[in-house]
DNA sequence: GTCTATAAGCGGATAGAC
DNA sequence: GTCTATCCGCTTATAGAC
């Protein structure tokens, strides 16, 4: 169970509307639950944070209500009273997912590449570590052609790829980053940074462990910003 | 029930070395095939194809039988005559791509760290543009844990990373590379190159294409390479 | 809001003719 | 080797009592 763990990566406090699966909805000031009763709020949240956990195993297909419904600890047919279909349920991890990640990317302009790309690093790599499940549902998604977030995708994170990438394009204007593709650098980075939760049990098991540690992460960021920083950031000591 | 079921042909059991999906089982020389029939390696071959597409479309629970065979222009019943169950075809195909994405990895402690690398970027991402689909069932397999390859994973997999990450090893030894895990940077690699191909969904729609052509590829190649050669191979020249 | 029961359809696998 | 027909379990979604 994931409930009440804090999401929030080290070096920013952002202030964000959406929050994780597991805080989605949060109830009315003055609104109390029950002990032994659900109440919307609540059992929404519940549904969520476990759909994450089952899609994520799963698939979108592989995945059943039933199997949702038992490990939440409620009929099925509740969860059709909460969200209208499968797909609705689905839809909706997937959106609160992509809302979280992009509140990990503060930078702007006034930044130094440095110190923001190895904050962004830092967020995203935090993220996978807290957060895989809803990872690997994103990345199920896409990998089958996002045919149900596809819309979503051009709007929203659209126009969020191009404000960023214009950002660091202005950084390798003023000589502070090298001259690469700044799209292509966001996807290194999202790449890099989501394999550690995408793709932690093959990691896992090709570094002998029982499950990906806080050292682990610590290791991933030492590579990533090595190969990020040292790679396309020019030392402001060579900048005149 | 899951594991140890190939083919099950009466006749004639196959222990060929695996191949790609489209040029898997060559037929004997002098074989012919009549234009109207399709024989038992050309069946075979014509399945694992579109198979291969199918799983990566709709992963392992979504793809069906029906669909596989419909694309094939076969009925469902002879899928079952070449591949005992669903899960025997899944991971003749994760097999099949694991031993492609291994032979790509030609270094040894000879080469110089440099040319070696880059050659191996520019390998991984060929595989991802020429074979994109199979990357996309395994990378559905890691994310919802490895179900089915997780054994083979463990023993082929697990073998051959050990020695590859010994020769990287041996570079940082002879103070040719930056001290950083070689088994990270591995994933590093790993991570980015197939991001080409299992998020090339995501990919086009951020730069705006109808899909990825060769020069987002050469694109890629040129982030990738900035950013470990840059980074963590040291050389003469650093920035360019 | 929560539950039981069930409708309606799909999917993997097999039988057995040819 | 290829095909048609079919069994049987599982899945989504709904109806309707409480």
């Amino acid at each position: 169970m994931i409930m009440g763990m804090d999401n929030r990566p080290p070096p920013q406090s952002s202030a964000v509307p959406t929050l994780g699966a597991a805080a989605a909805h949060q109830p009315p000031p003055g609104h109390h639950l029950a002990p032994g009763r659900r109440g919307r709020a609540r059992s929404e949240a519940e549904i969520l944070v476990v759909a994450e956990e089952v899609f994520a195993t799963y698939g979108l297909h592989g995945a059943t209500m039933a199997k949702i419904a038992e490990r939440v600890g409620i009929p099925k047919a509740n969860i059709h009273y909460y969200f209208s279909t499968k797909e609705a349920l689905y839809l909706r991890i997937l959106k609160d997912i992509l809302e979280e990640w992009l509140s990990a990317a503060t930078f702007d302009l006034r930044d130094s590449p440095r110190a923001a790309l190895e904050a962004y690093i830092r967020a995203k790599l935090h993220y996978s570590r807290v957060r895989p499940q809803a990872s690997k549902v994103w990345a199920n998604e896409i990998l089958n052609g996002a045919p149900l977030i596809r819309e979503h995708l051009e709007e929203r994170l659209l126009a969020w790829v191009d404000t960023k990438a214009a950002i660091i394009q202005g950084w390798i204007d003023r000589g502070e980053l090298a001259p690469v593709d700044p799209r292509h650098l966001l996807f290194s980075i999202w790449a890099t940074t989501q394999h550690y939760s995408d793709f932690a049990t093959q990691i896992t098991i090709l570094l002998r462990k029982e499950a990906l540690e806080a050292a682990d992460f610590e290791q991933a960021a030492q590579v990533l910003t090595q190969m990020v920083l040292g790679g396309l950031v020019k030392s402001p000591k060579t900048l005149s």
